[in-house]
Parts: C-alpha cells; sequence; structure tokens
DNA sequence: CAGTTTTAATTAGATATCAAATTATATAGT
DNA sequence: ACTATATAATTTGATATCTAATTAAAACTG
C-alpha cells in the first residue's frame, strides 16, 4: 500500500510513536509541567549543571533561542528555576534549577515510573534493547548531518 | 552515563530523531506549507478519500477536534480543501481536497525528494530495513495500548 | 413524544515552537 | 578610538497542539 521510500516510512513510524509516548507522558505529568520544562528540569540534576545561559540551553535541546527564552520564564514565574544576569556579560543571563524544581522533578520522575510495566507488558525489553542501537546510530547520523 | 530504563532511552532517541527529521521537512516544504498540512493532503491523495468528516480526520490522525478545526480552516482559507456541509446530519461538515489542494501536495513530494539522498548518504537502506519492522511493532503495539 | 444523553464542531485560553525584527552589549578591524 | 560586525536575549506574529466549555443536532429512553 504504502508506496513511499523507505527512509519516509521509517520517520513516519518514529513521529507515531513519538506523539504517541508524548500523548503517555503528558497523561501523568504533575498539572501545569510539560515536557519542555521537565527536560529542562532533567538536565540541571542529570548532568549536574549548576548554572547555564539560555543560549546555551536552547542549543543543548537544539531549539530557538526565542523558544528558550518562552519556557524559561514562564518556569521561573512558576518558581522551577532562577535567572540573574551573568556578571561577566552584560548580554546574557544565567539560569539555575532551585529547590522546587529539584523537588517537581523528583515528582515528574515518580510519575513516570508507573508506565515502565505498562509499556514493558507490550514491548519486551529484547525488543527495546536491539532497538537502541539502532535508532542511536540513526540520530548521531542524522544530528551530524544538519550544517 | 544514561541511567535511565531502556524505554525512556528508546523514546528519547526516537524524539531527537522526529525533531531532526521534523527540521529536515520543514526546511524544505514550500511557504507557508506544515506539516500537519502536508498530512492532511496526503491522506487525501494516497488513500483516495474523496470526503471525509473533521472527526474522522482528527480520528486517522489521532489529534483532537479543535485541533483539526484549527488546520482545516487555515487549509481551507489557503484554498487547499473544501468544505461543504453534511447533507446527511446537520451537526458534521465534510471535507475535500481541492485541485490547488493537489497540486500543493505534488510540489511537496517533488519539495522532498532531494532529501532522500542526503539521508541515504549517512543512513543505509539496509539499516532502514531493519529498523523498520522493529518501530512497526512497537508503534502497533503501543497503540493498541491507548484506552 | 418529551427529556436525557451523545456526538460534531467550534470558541476560548493555554504552551511549545518557529522566523523575522529589535535592543543591548561585545568583539573585530582599520 | 570608531565603526562595523557578531552575539544574547527579547518581542512580535504565526502555526500546531491541548483541555475545558459552548452550541447545535442526532440518538436514545422511558
Amino acid at each position: 500500500m504504502t508506496n513511499d521510500p523507505l527512509a519516509f516510512e521509517v520517520f513516519n513510524e518514529i513521529g507515531i510513536i513519538d506523539q504517541l509516548a508524548g500523548t503517555m507522558f503528558a497523561s501523568v505529568m504533575p498539572a501545569g509541567m510539560t515536557q519542555a520544562q521537565f527536560t529542562v528540569l532533567n538536565h540541571f540534576v542529570r548532568l549536574g549543571v549548576v548554572e547555564k545561559s539560555p543560549a546555551d540551553l536552547a542549543n543543548a535541546f537544539q531549539l530557538t533561542r526565542p523558544t528558550m527564552t518562552s519556557t524559561l520564564s514562564r518556569m521561573e514565574r512558576a518558581g522551577l528555576i532562577s535567572i540573574r544576569p551573568d556578571p561577566s556579560d552584560g548580554r546574557a543571563k544565567l539560569v539555575s534549577i532551585t529547590s522546587e524544581g529539584r523537588e517537581m522533578r523528583e515528582n515528574c520522575i515518580a510519575a513516570l515510573m508507573p508506565l515502565l510495566p505498562l509499556i514493558n507488558s507490550v514491548v519486551s525489553n529484547t525488543d527495546l534493547s536491539a532497538l537502541l542501537p539502532a535508532l542511536r546510530k540513526v540520530r548521531v547520523k542524522l544530528d551530524a548531518l544538519r550544517d
């Protein structure tokens, strides 16, 4: 039926899975939390980042600066992060996670955990294990392509 | 490094690939065209659909009705689709593709084609072939989970 | 058949995302 | 030093997406 080039079919499947996974993710998140915001919190905690500029964060997630400005200002209003001027560069700012932010991230992680048995009930870890390196390979190559 | 559950790592890779692919897609689309709109046009042409209600389209893409309302009204304004009342149901409407819509879809396909050699230059069809059935399996299982 | 419930579409208000334009500060080049 | 260029962040205005609430019509139900 689908007579599309192989690459397009693969990307199509990936898009659908991403949508399904995103819906599952959103359905368990604490009220007001989004994937974009969780990603920022997770970045600070997992990588042990203390302070980072909005531009660096935008680069890390491969998002535009206006997108980061938008997400960060919302997160600051919610008390999840703190933003201060960069003393060494009058144009820049420095973002850090607050204790409320850490707490929120813990809550998110806890909320996500119950999804695991659900996912594992339909997709085996064997299948996931096989998929991971193959996807990584594609991601790395595709990533290297953007320039 | 990443000490996340396997499933989360897989979904993370999938999310990144989807983002990269989406950026490539958007970069070649004709002005004003989006993935959402292309998906609607493609649906009509590929499946030979003549008329379909907004609710059916929303179901087909697993989007909410308000989302379809929004996308469809933009597409109608752009002349890509036509919307008429359903004569057999006073609540419903019927959507069909216009000749401009078909032409736009052709242009999109033509614009996408040059991406193929680029993708194939970094990811072999062998790898893609292996990935496709594995992804399909996950997608189908995950899809069955939503209820 | 009257009243309740369901369904189709929309409106309202939110977040995420982008490109283009703006503002302010740094850096480079002559 | 002065000018030109580059960079950080933001503002503006757009599309896609969601949930919740609204309106209208259809389909039940007793």
